[in-house]
DNA sequence: TTCCGAAAGTTAATACTATTAACTTTTATA
DNA sequence: TATAAAAGTTAATAGTATTAACTTTCGGAA
């Protein structure tokens, strides 16, 4: 009987697989605004009602995928910084910033579906933990980082970092709590937040801003940026 | 003859704005994805197909209200700063950045229309030029505080701004003549660029993110990174 | 091996969307 | 007042998400 279940459950969870792998493609090719549930189904061969069994409706479907979004980005940063040695600061800081512009460019889809509008319409009550603890994944690459800087005295927090207002401080106490890392100095939580929030500004910029993009030298402007802000944190290098 | 015309031009240019403004008005209250050509026909006393004597498509409108977005922002900054002596640098870059986050607040849809996903599928060949402008338009007040500011020698400018690589330099260069303003370095324009673009970042998760909103400092954060800002340009006050 | 029940998938229908074509009304003047 | 263009209408097409009702498939139990 158990065993007949986990059969049964182990294609359906293939079907749902399939179904977000095709919808990613989908979102890749033709743009996020585009993705519709009949060419999935019909791109699986499946008419669209049968989709209805996998996912209670459209906005189901595009939750499940900036979850996965999420935890892809929080994988591939942890992947980045792990070749370098953890005293060399610098070095980690920047192959994580790094890290982060690439994630966004190779699945830009995802990246529009994190921090774009429709992510907006999404209704995520219900499921809101599992989502925050999701964003907070991609934060806590970072914060590694720079903790780790910070216990080795190798990161020069800002004054008004150390203390900031009451409402910040509740913030970045909540933060803390989603990590489940009471250790971590509230003004490395506030370093981090903002320098991942200066990243998604340029980033996002070159995604979908409205200049000429063949013109801006985007990678260059983003590792200056990343370089400017290693240096002002006083992270060393190895 | 040319009496009628203008009548006549006149009429449709006022028909052309209350299309707008109920767009608005739509956008406003039930999020820019809802934004429906049937709703605003509805609200308006006419059927849908009447619309198309206004705007080629839906896509058309929108990068009417997209353009418009950012002449009402540029109107906002502009004013912004209006009423600070020329010389209190500092007081009119943080004046700006207030005025800033304050506009995005007050025009949320029209926020999200500018840097939103929706932006990008929209077909802005043919008008591109008038829509880069209006871009620049926004940056401009800006550009004229710290411009105004480097020349009282009351900026710094971090030695990477100064002597950006190449690619970075051809798009300040591309900005200098969208600007028509020759005159103000490069170094500057860089600077006003990343400072927009960190505003961006901090506003687009106040107003998109998916952490908790209620519990998030955003203004304080906002007003604190903007002052630290301004103490590390080195802007003299008044 | 047959049979049963649940899971999966289908067809049909509803209600919405943008958009085009063809037709009618309004409007302003020559 | 007749005319021509502008403005607005109805009708139709093709697309979307979604629900309801029906059918098939599948895996195990009698």
């Amino acid at each position: 009987m158990a065993q007949v279940l986990d059969r049964r459950q182990r294609r359906r969870q293939e079907t749902i697989e399939e179904i977000k792998a095709t919808a990613r493609q989908q979102m890749a090719e033709d743009g996020v605004a585009s993705l519709s549930l009949g060419a999935i189904a019909r791109a699986m061969g499946m008419t669209p009602p049968a989709l209805y069994r996998y996912f209670e409706n459209r906005d189901a479907l595009v939750a499940a995928l900036v979850v996965d979004a999420y935890d892809s980005m929080g994988e591939a940063l942890e992947k980045s910084v792990g070749a370098l040695p953890r005293d060399d600061y610098a070095g980690r800081f920047l192959v994580l910033m790094h890290a982060y512009r690439g994630w966004a460019l190779e699945h830009p889809a995802d990246y529009a579906l994190m921090y774009g509008t429709p992510a907006a319409s999404v209704d995520l009550s219900g499921e809101l933990e599992r989502f925050q603890r999701a964003v907070m994944r991609s934060m806590c690459a970072m914060v590694e980082v720079l903790h780790a800087a910070y216990d080795a005295e190798s990161l020069t927090i800002p004054g008004q970092y150390q203390e900031p207002p009451p409402a910040v401080r509740a913030a970045l106490t909540w933060m803390q709590s989603v990590l489940s890392d009471e250790a971590v100095p509230l003004g490395v939580l506030a370093l981090a937040f903002t320098t991942w929030l200066r990243a998604d500004g340029l980033i996002w910029q070159e995604l979908h801003g409205h200049l000429p993009k063949d013109l801006f030298g985007y990678g260059e402007l983003y590792e200056m940026e990343s370089r400017v802000l290693a240096e002002r944190l006083g992270l060393a290098a190895a």
